[in-house]
DNA sequence: CAGTCTTCGGAGAACGTTTGCCATGGAAGG
DNA sequence: CCTTCCATGGCAAACGTTCTCCGAAGACTG
């Protein structure tokens, strides 16, 4: 029963391959009782279309390759999940590269993806610059998408949340909150995520705070450098001085934040508040729990799959698409004067959680 | 540059197809001038080996299917890494599904990439029962390995962690610290960890307390469990009737367990030792930061990958094999009545990490 | 020097599809 | 009744490889 070719099917129903073919791509019509035959056969014989076969005549696998920089960066998990979901609705596959944060594997990865005809590529890049060339050259070849990051412009269509809206919903809600002294802890990392987070926070805090854009300091989307960041703060100034409010670039850098300001006494969110961004699940489970920016990953993810199908190979020459995306503000405890940190919840077991078996 | 074939490097050669192809695969040997030219041509036109032609023909497309119950459950990413790195190093492509967690979808991606001709499978089982006849059905067809999970004795080759040996480590630690009214918070779901872990406690524990073995606990792999679990049981028993360690099936319940035990006001490592299993990122996270059994998942990924290759599809008729691999304790804040769980830790910044960009 | 190997190269048949083209036959139109 | 046309079905050529034959040498052996 493995291998039933259309070849089998033919002779069991007695007719052509060619109509056999035709009657299941329905590429032509077939008359009702050769049809019905060919259905019969097909059943009884139990018979699957080989996509390799069907690949190589009509050049194109169903297969769309996944490169990512890290797939234990926890916010690419759900994304991942929801990229082949979407895919996988439309009967295509996911050949998955993990690149470790190294754009010569990406390289080397995108091109032995380019090797095995995928149909397309979806990317989340390395590294701003040094992807760069490699994207480009897929881009060149296959319909190609940049997911989450960029990767400099007009290299490619790309889709990503709008990383200046996010930061404006956490500036607007520290506002109305009454923080004043807000201070950004950023990463200098080559994603661009990086830069535009920290360049909407500059412009955005003046608002606030004549000084605020001034305020900031640059690691790593580390929860190591969220650590580090509150111990560089908190001992450089004396209380007086320090920020009532760490906006963090990610909900890493939130949650190690969180951390050490538990461990130095500090009252979160009663002494300063911290935000993140991402919404990844560790920060629902963080103590206090950490406000967020929640990016639409479900969105995005269909987002991506759609643009994959709507660029007909030819009109390569059209502009680059640039699709962004509007986060949504969480409020967790992490933020607002009026709350008890450390006291137990009041319904303990009834909200919403993220939850996860193994 | 795109679509150059065996034959344009043939005529560019000046020899055959077949010369051409030989020389590539070192099939057989090939007059060294011939050889020369044939690279050179190779070289100039930027020939790349059609692999869907390559698959045609061979009957192997160099690429296995990785089937997995949800990529959002905190443990798998990395294996996933360990698992693509093992597999690339090997030439192979992994194409990857996602089943939420259901059945009935793992079913049908699993007959998905089986007609899409992968060359094997590896398969993370979402259910004990109900995905043995699809995951016996593709054995049947393919090399199949089943990782982390079980499903049912006989039904295709496995490797996963010794999780007995695991429960002892933590038994034995446990015991070496000085407790002795232990409280198992297990899941009394499908995967077959969670059957294994308990007997494995329930094995062992009674060494250390008649009792113990009774005190068991069961919900599912979650941290909403986990908080959940606490609150049954310190609310259901005087404070001089509490467990003073809990052994958690997985670091999930162990982290939400240890949650509602802060904010309870619980003192942990003090008054109570909170263990969990597999450690992933978030165990090192969680303060005070889990004591825990850490799989050994690179091990397990080259372990399955190896698996995969020594079976010649023919010898189908041999005994299954099921590998167990090792475990290794990791010891961290959560037990150990020596510390002041919540006092800022000695060396701030510079103990390693597990870190994450995005 | 004739016969037998060994070595290298080419022709061509697969692999399982899809699809362009032709053949047949009956219906419709003149 | 003869054309013209669909509607249907089959043949065969792709798609780009790999691999089995075969043949033509050259290298040995007796």
């Amino acid at each position: 029963m493995a291998d039933v070719t259309l070849h089998d099917v033919a002779r069991a129903s007695g007719c052509s391959v060619s109509t056999v073919s035709r009657v299941l791509a329905g590429s032509r019509p077939v008359g009702a009782a050769t049809a019905a035959r060919v259905r019969q056969a097909v059943e009884d014989l139990g018979y699957r279309p080989n996509h390799v076969a069907r690949a190589l005549r009509s050049r194109s696998t169903g297969t769309i390759g996944l490169v990512l920089p890290q797939i234990t960066n926890p916010f690419y998990p759900t994304l991942v999940r929801e990229l082949t979901y979407a895919l996988h609705a439309d009967e295509r596959a996911v050949l998955l590269a993990d690149c470790d944060d190294d754009p010569k594997a990406e390289a080397g990865h995108i091109s032995a993806l380019l090797d095995r005809q995928v149909d397309a590529l979806v990317v989340i890049p390395a590294h701003e610059q040094h992807s760069r060339t490699a994207v480009a050259a897929a881009a060149a070849r296959v319909p190609l998408v940049l997911l989450d990051r960029g990767c400099g412009p007009g290299v490619a269509d790309s889709v990503a949340v709008d990383n200046a809206a996010g930061m404006a919903l956490v500036l607007d809600h520290l506002a109305a909150e009454g923080r004043r002294r807000l201070c950004f802890v950023g990463a200098s990392g080559t994603a661009s995520a990086a830069a535009e987070r920290r360049t909407a926070y500059e412009a955005g805090a003046g608002a606030l705070d004549p000084e605020a854009p001034g305020r900031v300091a640059l690691g790593d989307f580390s929860v190591a450098w969220g650590r580090a960041a509150v111990d560089r703060i908190w001992t450089e100034r004396a209380a007086a001085q320090r920020p009532d409010a760490l906006v963090c670039a990610n909900d890493l850098i939130a949650v190690g934040a969180l951390q050490r300001l538990r461990q130095l006494g500090a009252d979160v969110p009663g002494e300063v508040a911290v935000t993140g961004f991402d919404d990844i699940p560790l920060a629902d489970l963080a103590d206090p729990a950490v406000t967020t920016v929640r990016q639409p990953v479900a969105e995005l993810a269909a987002e991506a799959a759609r643009l994959l199908d709507r660029r007909p190979v030819s009109e390569q020459a059209g502009p680059r698409r640039s699709i962004r995306l509007a986060p949504r503000l969480v409020v967790r405890a992490s933020t607002g004067r009026s709350s008890a940190s450390h006291t137990p919840k009041s319904a303990p077991a009834t909200r919403p959680e993220t939850e996860s078996a193994q």
